[in-house]
RNA sequence: UGCCCGAUGGUGUAACGGUAGCACAGCAGACUCUGGAUCUGUUUGUCAUGGUUCAAAUCCAUGUCGGGCAGCCA
């Protein structure tokens, strides 16, 4: 019932990837594979970095590896300390059970040790794992915990003749770049004396210079056909405050710069990331390579970001959702992020199977929310406690029950798990059932009650409906009806069979709760389609807020429970809760087939 | 009229020169005290055109379509 009751992992995946990472092992190029899982502190993880949390910490899990967790944190203009704490607790929820054994830390402040090479020094700074931690207080990985040594290897760069510092304003680099199909022009900077270069370059960092007055870049080729060579900016003058190193520095390095280096320093053997990142590889590969580097250089693949219909993937576009007060927060269960699943009521162990299940390409594809829906169903129906409740109330009154009798109805707790073992329901006079599960004048093929017919209220025993009691204006108040108590479950009548089975809830013994009904964010499978504003999509019905009746033993129910509302969907209690007053998230309804056959 | 990457049923993914398979979705049926779950069956596919080969989804060429790249963002 809890989240840590997860179900065993499928079968080890492949995937081009994967088979890279076992090709290298086989030939010894590797002895052990690292990875790392690099997210920028400017927002919280969505369902897109599980993906690639379940690729990287798998492939260190898979082969005894490791995988480091680290703060991408080079702009601290944009990045904040709410986000790498959120970003902690996402990553230790998606692989715990699993992969928590493999994640790569580092001892609180540690950086980098300068190891004696033939021509200098070189930086490393080791991981610990969890199981070699000793009781010592570790914490993520930080670029930022490098810029000393990307500060150095920037000087370097400058020593070789391969960097420089450029006067060009940041209008005039633009121009001088070039574009894609048109080849750049060499900064008139581009020649300076490497004592030039490196004097500037320490008055820069001496906060000489204002904000975008001088770059370091690298010299490489501006007629590149590819603009990343074409003499990228390494480091830019910032004079803001980073959350992690505070008023030390004014200069910050680029990503394409720190980037490679913290994965060189780490001693990453294959750093993954996204599509987008294919046209930086040849940047990657430039600079550990200029460096001349002591120890083996990481190499980088890419592979498809995940796109997800009914859903945006973006960051910035999650943070206008949060900050335009469209969604409660970042963990808003209508949310994409990890945090507004775990809130829903998803299990890491349904967004892994998920994972497992969409694979990894290069192909820039559009997954169907199906595939998601159905692994979070997959693993609540293993695992969740059945229960009774009713969303839209409609009263019905058995006549041949005395108010105040009781009649005991032995429930099952999960029928697919046979540990599960029974509770006990009460039948009384007067019951809830759902609206929905009667018709005045019913379609054909509805199974459910209607006037004279008969249904079983599930678990306890078949009932007719005798006389249907409408107000004023037509609408049906209540129904009156007779309860065959002969047809008792486990009675001997009990087999007698009838089209429908339904839900109920005792009137006099139910109690009430907040349930809130999510449903999918988007009116359109892509939102952005042909350009339009996301905004322009929206669901309003994304949140249906009703007052529900629930069977009396939910009243105990905690955060970690997992509950199927019998015929209904699968359901948790939210933060929201309050002693006396609970609060229910619908996680997902059940597949509706009549439903289905209606639309 | 630049460079890089990609293309297998409706969707996602496998097949690594030798029978096009799996999952999801769909459809049909069985079963059912959840119109759930489960089970069975089933429709639908190699972007195009050439070439290499006994044999091509796979290798080559050309084309088409899609994605990415011109932040002092990552």
């Amino acid at each position: 019932m809890s989240d840590s009751v997860t179900p065993a992992a499928p079968a080890a995946p492949t995937d081009f990837i994967r088979d890279i990472v076992s090709a290298d092992l086989a030939s010894g190029k590797h002895q052990r594979i690292v990875t790392r899982f690099p997210p920028e502190p400017n927002g919280y993880l969505h369902i897109g970095h599980a993906k690639s949390i379940c690729l990287n910490f798998g492939i260190a899990h898979e082969n005894g590896g490791q995988c480091n967790l680290r703060m991408d944190d080079t702009n601290p203009a944009k990045e904040d300390l709410e986000y790498v704490d959120s970003i902690q607790e996402d990553v230790r929820w998606l692989i715990g059970g699993w992969a928590d054994q493999s994640i790569g830390l580092k001892p609180v402040g540690a950086s980098p040790a300068a190891n004696p090479v033939a021509d200098g020094v070189d930086y490393h700074l080791s991981a610990v794992l969890p199981a070699a931690s000793e009781g010592q207080q570790l914490e993520p990985f930080f670029a930022s915990a490098y810029f000393d040594q990307i500060y150095e290897f920037a000087e370097r760069l400058i020593l070789k003749g391969k960097a420089y510092v450029c006067d060009l304003t940041p209008e005039e680099t633009e121009r001088y770049r070039g574009a894609p199909d048109r080849p750049g022009t060499n900064s008139p900077f581009r020649d300076r004396s490497v004592e030039e270069n490196l004097d500037l370059f320490r008055r820069m960092r001496a906060a000489e210079f204002p904000d975008g007055k001088r770059t370091l870049r690298a010299r490489i080729d501006m007629t590149s056909p590819n603009v990343w060579l074409r003499d990228p900016i390494l480091y830019r003058i910032r004079h803001t405050e980073h959350h992690q190193t505070g008023k030390r520095w004014c200069v910050y390095p680029m990503y394409d710069f720190a980037h490679c280096l913290s994965d060189y320093i780490e001693g990453v053997t294959h750093s993954i990331c996204t599509l987008e990142f294919e046209v930086h590889r040849p940047l990657y590969d430039w600079i550990l390579e200029a460096l001349q580097l002591a120890r083996p250089l990481p190499h980088q693949y890419e592979f498809a970001r995940l796109n997800l219909g009914y859903t945006v993937m973006s960051k910035r576009k999650l943070l206008q959702l949060v900050n335009e007060k469209i969604v409660k927060g970042w963990n808003d269960p209508r949310m994409p992020t990890i945090s507004g699943l775990r809130r829903r009521g998803v299990s890491p162990g349904a967004l892994r199977d998920f994972a497992y299940h969409i694979g990894v390409t290069k192909y820039n594809g559009l997954t169907d929310v199906a595939v998601l829906e159905k692994a979070i169903r997959d693993d609540l129906n293993r695992r969740a406690a059945r229960r009774m409740a009713v969303l839209r109330p409609l009263k019905i009154v058995l006549t041949n029950i005395a108010e105040g009798e009781t009649i005991p109805c032995e429930a099952v707790n999960n029928p697919e798990d046979p540990t599960s073992g029974t509770r006990t329901l009460h039948l009384t006079r007067e019951v809830w059932i759902e609206q929905d599960d009667f018709m005045e004048t019913p379609p054909p093929k509805y199974f459910r009650l209607r006037p004279g017919g008969e249904v079983r209220l599930k678990y306890a025993c078949i009932i007719r409906c005798d006389q249907v009691v409408k107000d004023a204006s037509g609408q049906v108040t209540e129904i009156h009806g007779f309860a065959d108590l002969t047809t008792r479950t486990g009675q001997p009548n009990s087999g007698k069979k009838v089209k429908g089975t339904i839900h109920w809830v005792s009137a006099t013994q139910a109690i009430s709760a907040e349930v809130r009904l999510y449903d999918r964010l988007f009116t359109e499978e892509e939102p952005e389609k042909d350009g339009r504003d996301f905004k322009s999509v929206l669901n309003p019905r994304s949140l249906e807020p009703v007052t529900a009746h629930l069977e009396p033993s939910l009243a105990g129910a905690t955060a970690s429970d997992r509950f199927q509302f019998e015929r209904l969907g699968y359901f948790c209690l939210d933060a929201d809760s309050r002693p006396g007053t609970p609060v229910f998230n619908r996680t997902i309804s059940l597949k509706d087939g009549w439903a289905k056959a209606q639309s």
